[in-house]
RNA sequence: UGACCCAUGGUGUAAUUGGCAACACAUCGGUUUUUGGUACCGACAUUCAAGGUUCGAGUCCUUGUGGGUCAACCA
């Protein structure tokens, strides 16, 4: 048949296929996904571990985690965990595959080894600044160093003896000899091992000598039999020393693809930048509701399901993007509107008496949980004469178009009684604080027989039972679409002064009372929230995930 | 004054590989609605420029223009 669906594939996609077709590797697939564990991850991270997890799920394969551990002046055990943490988190499982570059350190050390021995690496006594002099620059080629002649006997007792601890830290280094006129300046005898008195995360003090990240990385991959090693735009240079290395050690070629990172307007990802946040208290820590990072979007309520759907619709290319942040915000409420329950909180409460209720009386209305929901579910929500409503829902003097309360005017209550507004209250400050209304018995909700429309539909809580809860609501932390893009200005100069704003004054449905961190609500009309990890049965405390859509807020704001 | 990568609506991608520029977000307008939510309907680009090849070019070629990346004992 003509009808089949086409599918259409990404550029990584074609050249796996293509590989495939050629039978290349036995038409195995094996990807990996390589942090450093020097910081948290974030929603850049999230792109390449969808994809690399995607790609060997796609294409029946595997996927490695390895954490590329070769520098331990940054690297501590904690960020491991935490990484490992939020793969699971976005739902993505290595397995029995967690491996370290670290573990390969005897078997890198051997390699170099090879290489000296091969004549294509030499040990180098060149200060960094005589190294940097030497080293040209694009347009004008480099000079070779007077030790890159040196005799391959002499490299191995000298490298032998900076593995042995016999030479102070930065005295030496072993460099391969490549091309000191290449026209890519990471060909210019790049360094590959360093003498560093560190004790590492994994292997204590067993090594002074640390490979670099061009000798670690694509050997890791190499060891691996990674099949398709993808990475970052900016890694593009290094593919040729990747295969240089590869080709003249004669290992397993793996093959490196670049991708382009993902840009989220009003975010920042470069690691350094969000530990400078922590570091300097612009945030509470890393997992601040706040941050990119996924222990913050986790904190914060944004759902792993919301994060995959992002990263499926933001493609994969080569060039350079800005991604509206609405896109993601798209994608969180998309999910949230399918799972969380509907109730009712008021942020800013007006007391309103509706003085036709009987005095002691309450009653029990039936509450729908979701309407999305395939099977619905009701709970019970007690009302009586005084309850609460949001400030922002009642006017004085309302225009034609708002469709809320206002003296005189019909309004219902969700799943509670139509109200006419009959007066209200000032206190001295001038603002409303109290509202006097009557309710039309025969228009209960679900049995409504008075025949009444009522063009608005407002949230609320009852005075008896609602409980205090402390609301987080959470902003954008720049007020810039890309804070870290301006020469001239430092990105903390566009924190945004609001991104928080603490409110200990809302009150919630008694349902609300005590429930476990994580959990999800809609607060109707008002946003997603998700219940803190700080939160307690006595301090409820909930964070805002993201507002509600809003076109009345928004053409009122155009006003 | 080098090398490499990139260029399709406001944004991000697609175009069955040379054959009617499609999808999503955003924006604007409308319908439905006991959430000003959701759902649904509609509007919104002749593809950076100029040449060339061709019956036919977003796609191929040439030359420009614009943007990105590269000179850490970081990854």
């Amino acid at each position: 048949m003509e009808n089949t669906e086409y599918e259409s594939k990404n550029f990584i996609e074609e050249l796996i296929e293509e590989d495939i077709r050629n039978g290349k590797n036995d038409g195995r697939v094996h990807t990996r996904f390589p942090p450093e564990p020097n910081g948290y991850l974030h929603i850049g991270h999230a792109k390449a571990i969808c994809l690399n997890f995607g790609l060997a799920k796609k294409y029946n394969g595997t996927t490695n985690l390895r954490f590329d551990d070769t520098n331990p002046a940054t690297e501590e055990t904690e960020y491991v965990e935490a990484i490992k943490k939020d793969i699971k988190w976005l739902g993505y499982d290595w397995g029995e595959t967690e491996y370290y570059a670290s573990d390969y350190f005897p078997q890198l050390y051997q390699f170099a080894h090879q290489l000296i021995d091969s004549g294509l690496a030499y040990v180098d006594d060149l200060s960094p600044d005589e190294m940097a002099a030497q080293k040209g620059t694009p347009t004008e080629p480099g000079q070779n160093s007077p030790n890159r002649d040196r005799a391959i006997e002499e490299n191995k007792a000298l490298f032998t003896e900076m593995r042995e601890g016999k030479h102070p830290d930065g005295s030496l280094v072993l460099r391969a000899k490549v091309d000191m006129a290449s026209p890519n300046m990471l060909m210019r005898d790049p360094i590959l091992y360093r003498i560093k008195r560190q004790t590492h995360h994994r292997t204590g003090d067993e090594w002074c000598i640390y490979p670099m990240y061009d000798f670690a990385h694509g050997q890791s991959d190499s060891i691996e039999e990674i099949t398709h090693s993808l990475c970052s735009l900016e890694f593009r240079h290094h593919r040729d020393l990747y295969d240089w290395l590869i080709d003249k050690l004669e290992i397993f070629p793996s093959m490196q693809r670049e991708f382009s990172r993902m840009n989220v307007a009003y975010l920042i990802t470069s690691k350094r930048k969000l530990l400078k946040l922590v570091t300097e208290g612009h945030v509470s820590g890393w997992d601040d509701p706040r941050m990119p990072t996924l222990s913050g979007m986790r904190r914060r309520g944004y759902p792993a399901a919301a994060i995959r759907n992002f990263c499926d619709k933001v493609g994969m290319t080569k060039r350079e993007n800005l991604i509206d942040l609405s896109l993601l915000e798209f994608c969180v409420r998309e999910e949230l509107n399918k799972t969380t329950d509907r109730v009712n909180v008021v942020l800013d409460p007006v007391k309103v008496i509706i003085t036709n209720y009987p005095e002691n009386q309450t009653e029990q209305l039936r509450a729908l949980n979701n309407p999305e929901a395939e099977t619905p579910v009701h709970r019970e929500l007690s009302f009586s004469r005084e309850i609460y409503i949001d400030r922002k829902d009642f006017m004085e003097d309302p225009p034609k178009k708002y469709f809320r309360m206002g003296p005189g005017r019909n309004v219902r209550l969700k799943f509670a009684y139509i109200l006419n507004c009959t007066d209200f209250k000032k206190g001295e400050d001038g603002r409303v604080e109290e509202i006097h209304c009557t309710y039309y018995p025969d228009s209960k909700s679900g049995e409504d027989t008075s025949g009444i429309k009522a063009k608005g539909t407002l949230h609320w809580v009852n005075a008896q039972d609602a409980i205090p809860i402390q609301v987080n609501i959470y902003d954008r932390l720049f007020n810039d679409p890309t804070p870290d893009g301006h020469d001239d200005k430092d990105y903390t100069e566009f924190i945004n002064p609001d991104s928080l704003e603490i409110n200990t004054k809302a009150l919630a449905e008694a349902s609300l009372q005590d429930r476990a961190p994580g959990t999800q609500f809609q607060f109707m009309r008002t946003g997603y929230f998700a219940v803190d990890e700080t939160s307690t049965k006595d301090n409820p405390v909930f964070n805002r995930t993201v507002a509600m859509r809003d076109s009345w807020a928004k053409k009122q704001a155009k006003k």
